[in-house]
RNA sequence: GCGCCGUUAGCUCAAUUGGCAGAGCAGCUGGCUCUUAACCAGCGGGUUCGGGGUUCGAGUCCCUGACGGCGCACCA
């Protein structure tokens, strides 16, 4: 349990540092001093000051005054000088206070009124120090923000990875690799959204709040509209929708947003993530899979640089994956067959495959198909033992109940995953647009979910009726954002999501 | 859901066979005009996750509950 600190009502019950915090903010009340002022004249930042003065010689001035804000993070005291670090949002920086230049009595309030972890405002002479650290001399400081609570450990920070998760604000505040993840974030999504808007594609919004669930297999969270007085479901997928804009003309369309999974949550699943789906008219799988090489290569190339992929443990050990070049692409019978040393073809019966199974100590439900079989094969003997991005093509039609029969073997569906590290990053069908077949797919499902299947989809009449003004061919993608980070930093979900679900305190 | 490990000061972690609950950082007091994980001297700070039990004595052993991490299962 992470430590809230007690009740602050009752100042007596206040762990020492956060009651000596307080009495020191009601001194500086007393005093006249307002502890949370409405700005500050900042007039550069603190890597702005880096970049603007690189290479200034040790006990340089430049007679340049500047005023700069930040969070105090380091400090070090002296009888007439005291150093400290700022933080701001972009980097960090030393001031120095002499006495000469703050005066007698606001050196000496610095000394007692500020804590670690106070924001301030400085004014001063950008200078090196002897030592050779770019400084900003003041000659005057205001505190900005009055921070109440002591910060962690100043050299392993926040260590506990549900206390990181929790107070995320803390951790992004000690803890650099915080603020990088956050960054990288930005950018490759800021990157997928560029690859798609300059090849032509538009992005969409579709509801999140759906009366049918559909687009993938997973429970739903449900939720209740007082004005209908109905049921509704979270979305799992976007999918249904973004087929309905494929019929309405919109032929290059990809939507990035929140869905919504009633299952577990663990190192690599948060029950609401990021997802992008995109599809093309005219497109197929082939086609989404080059095109997803190429928007992972950009979004690779726009967070390290380059398309060596870089995976940092907690020791900080860096192991480096270079992922250029086009991918290996790797039929599931084909490979299937390879870890096993069988030969699994579309015609290898059920029977046969479970005896495989039993000796390669996959446990199967009984109740399960051919195809749920397979894909079982599939998960424990291909993906899980994958580290390199690989595409896993040619799924069973029957656990594909979206995609179109493959061209040549109408029992294997259109249909590639992408993995890596493990897990699935992505998947893609040459979309199923057939209504008469969908509908028929859909009733099967809808079958499984009266038979008990809560993760069968249900029957969206409407999805089909758009189906039935005909939907033009097209390869359509879904790729999991949270996963594109886990694959290009090595992290776990729950470093990639700024704040992952965790239980209520 | 199952298994293993963990929860000790604000933070990071110790505590031998069951024998006075400790250190570093942070805090407080004093010193120091070039420090930079500043340094030096002194001081304060604990519901050892909760509940129950065994024992002369429990952070430590037993039972039980909560929460977390990892692995398995399910999933993207």
């Amino acid at each position: 349990m992470v430590n809230q600190g007690p009740d602050v009502s009752d100042l007596d019950d206040l762990p020492e540092q956060m009651r000596i915090r307080r009495e020191k903010l009601d001194r500086l009340r007393a005093e006249g001093v307002d502890p949370y002022p409405v700005g500050f004249a900042r007039t550069t930042t603190l890597n702005q000051l880096r970049e603007d003065f690189p290479d200034l010689e040790p006990d340089a001035s430049t007679g340049i005054e500047v005023g700069i804000v930040g969070r105090v993070i380091l400090r070090r005291d002296g009888g007439k000088l005291c150093f400290a670090t700022l933080r701001d949002g972009s980097g960090d920086l030393q001031v120095m206070l002499p006495i000469d230049t703050v005066g007698e009595d606001r050196l000496k309030a610095w000394k007692t009124d500020v804590d670690i972890g106070d924001h301030v405002g400085i004014i001063g002479e950008v200078v090196c120090s002897r030592r050779g650290e770019l400084s900003v001399k003041a000659s005057s400081w205001v505190i900005t923000s009055k921070c109440l609570r002591p910060l962690p450990e100043k050299f392993k920070g926040l260590t506990d990875p549900e206390a990181r998760v929790r107070q995320r604000y803390v951790d992004l505040i000690v803890r650099p690799e915080a603020r990088e993840m956050l960054q990288m974030r930005a950018t490759a999504v800021a990157s997928v959204r560029n690859s798609l808007t300059t090849r032509g594609f538009v992005e969409v919004e579709t509801p999140m709040l759906q009366a049918i669930h559909g687009g993938a297999n997973a429970r739903p969270f449900t939720t209740h509209i007082n004005a209908y007085d109905m049921e509704l479901f979270l979305r799992i997928a976007p999918e249904l929708y973004l087929k309905r804009l494929l019929v309405g003309g919109i032929e290059k369309v990809f939507e990035i947003n929140r869905n919504f999974r009633n299952e577990g949550a663990d190192s690599s699943h948060n029950p609401e993530f990021t997802m992008l789906e995109m599809y093309q008219a005219y497109g197929d799988y082939n086609s989404m899979r080059e095109l997803t090489q190429q928007v992972i290569h950009e979004a690779a190339l726009a967070v390290h640089g380059d398309l060596l992929v870089r995976h940092r443990d907690d020791d900080g050990q860096v192991t480096e994956y270079d992922i250029s070049g086009d991918w290996p692409v790797i039929p599931i019978n084909r490979g299937i067959s390879a870890a096993l040393g069988e030969e699994l073809t579309a015609d290898t019966e059920a029977d046969q495959l479970r005896t495989w199974c039993d000796s390669a100590d996959i446990t199967l439900d009984p109740g399960w198909g051919r195809g749920q079989i397979v894909l079982e094969m599939y998960e424990h003997l291909l993906e899980s033992r994958t580290t390199a991005p690989t595409f896993y093509t040619d799924f069973p039609t029957e656990v594909s109940p979206l995609t179109r029969q493959h061209r040549e073997d109408p029992r294997l569906a259109e249909r590639w995953d992408l993995v890596a590290f493990g897990s699935e990053v992505g998947t893609a069908y040459s979309e199923l647009i057939d209504p008469v077949e969908q509908r028929a797919r859909l009733t099967a499902q809808s079958l499984l979910a009266t038979g008990g299947d809560v993760e069968a989809m249900a029957l969206d009449e409407d999805f089909l009726r758009a189906l039935e003004f005909a939907m033009p061919p097209a390869g359509g993608q879904g790729m999991g954002i949270d996963r594109l980070l886990m694959m290009l930093t090595g992290r776990s979900i729950r470093e990639t999501v700024l704040f992952p679900l965790v239980r209520p305190e």
